[in-house]
DNA sequence: CATAAAATAGGCAAATTTGCCTAAATTAAG
DNA sequence: CTTAATTTAGGCAAATTTGCCTATTTTATG
């Protein structure tokens, strides 16, 4: 079977994702630029319609100031 | 800049994968097998030489019995 | 309502991942 | 030491991701 997918989890994991842009105030673009990353993959992510890298989750962690493993609290 | 990757974070990721698996006492085809994630593709991640994908993290959390967020404890 | 800001959508090319396979190398065990 | 078990390596094709771009839709604001 290739290229598993986890679809409620790449939801949850958006969702996540989006709460805690937002409790910082931040705009798409915002994290966007902070995590050199595009703003369309930022929009892709948060609506979990893709299967994001490990290296994305990092940087994108970095940029918010918090740990990879907070993402993952849900 | 194209395709972010974090090779130290890849790597700490990989080594703590190693870790909890053999804390199982799981070889990497037992992992691979309840994880349903070929054998070579656990070799790549543990070894951090691959950019590993949201999914496969959560399948392979799940067939260890344990929150992702344990993956990221490191 | 009108305008601006933010988010979604979709297409495309290049880069990367992933499963599948075989072979080689390393490690564990008898 | 020998043999078996485990892990690493590498190539290949197909699938997917990602950045880049433009357009559209939704949401916020005056």
């Amino acid at each position: 079977m290739k290229y598993t997918r986890h679809p409620e989890a790449l939801k949850k994991f958006g969702e996540r994702l989006r709460e805690l842009r937002k409790a910082k105030g931040w705009s798409q673009e915002e994290l966007a630029n902070r995590a050199d990353i595009e703003l369309s993959q930022i929009s892709r992510i948060e609506r979990g319609v893709i299967n994001t890298s490990l290296s994305q989750v990092f940087v994108i962690a970095e940029a918010l100031g918090m740990e990879p493993r907070e993402l993952f609290t849900f």
